[in-house]
DNA sequence: TACCGGTAGATAGCAATACCGAATACCGCG
DNA sequence: CGCGGTATTCGGTATTGCTATCTACCGGTA
């Protein structure tokens, strides 16, 4: 993953990983994967994890504790109020700073 | 501006500025006004100098001094070839990015 | 039993970067 | 000479993703 691609990508983590969840409840190794299939292949297990610690500790997501045939307890993640309310806002911004890239992407290939 | 869209400012804003100076030469002061008028109002003057800073640092842009009836003598940016290139790097992961999340938005919003 | 591979999660230290606040430099004007 | 507006710079802080490593659990196999 170019560096470049790294630095963008914080900031935007975080949302991707709620509207993940949002679309269906699921465990950070199955959260991983997913992205991993969206394209970010290089997206390391570590850092999802972290991510969710986050989530959890900012009260935006519900956990249920499932035990897994395969290795320790899934911690299952699912959207709660908040974490709603708080991925419209990254919606929001996302649409916000997209509709100006734009402007700058036209603007830049007429020149 | 929200945290989230500082949070998310990381990692465009070098971007954004290499296509605002890619659009016409401009030195700093110049380039934080026209971004807040594209609506980044709370963006500060110390973060656009700092990453111009770095734009000259990597050799992405040349500079021309030009002495300036008011103030000190202005830095005037222009995007030379290893800045365009940069540039265009650029574009394309916002391609690939922005690809990626259209994607999780409209399944989101069928769930 | 003992080991290995795959699944699942947690943690410590590092680098990059945007923010805030303040300082500096320069000019014209009163 | 000080004041206000233009223009740039700098130091310190917080957030965040990465790397690397660690623990834990299970089934299969020698």
């Amino acid at each position: 993953m170019s560096k470049q691609m790294t630095e963008m990508l914080k900031g935007f983590l975080e949302g991707m990983l709620l509207a993940e969840i949002a679309r269906r409840p699921a465990h950070g190794y199955d959260i991983t994967a997913r992205l991993r299939e969206l394209g970010f292949t290089d997206l390391v297990e570590g850092t999802v994890y972290a991510v969710l610690l986050r989530l959890e500790q900012r009260g935006l997501v519900d956990i249920e504790k499932v035990p897994s045939e395969k290795g320790p307890p899934r911690k299952v993640y699912s959207l709660n109020g908040r974490g709603r309310e708080s991925l419209d806002e990254f919606w929001a911004n996302w649409t916000f700073l997209t509709e100006r890239l734009e402007q700058l992407h036209t603007e830049g290939e007429q020149a």
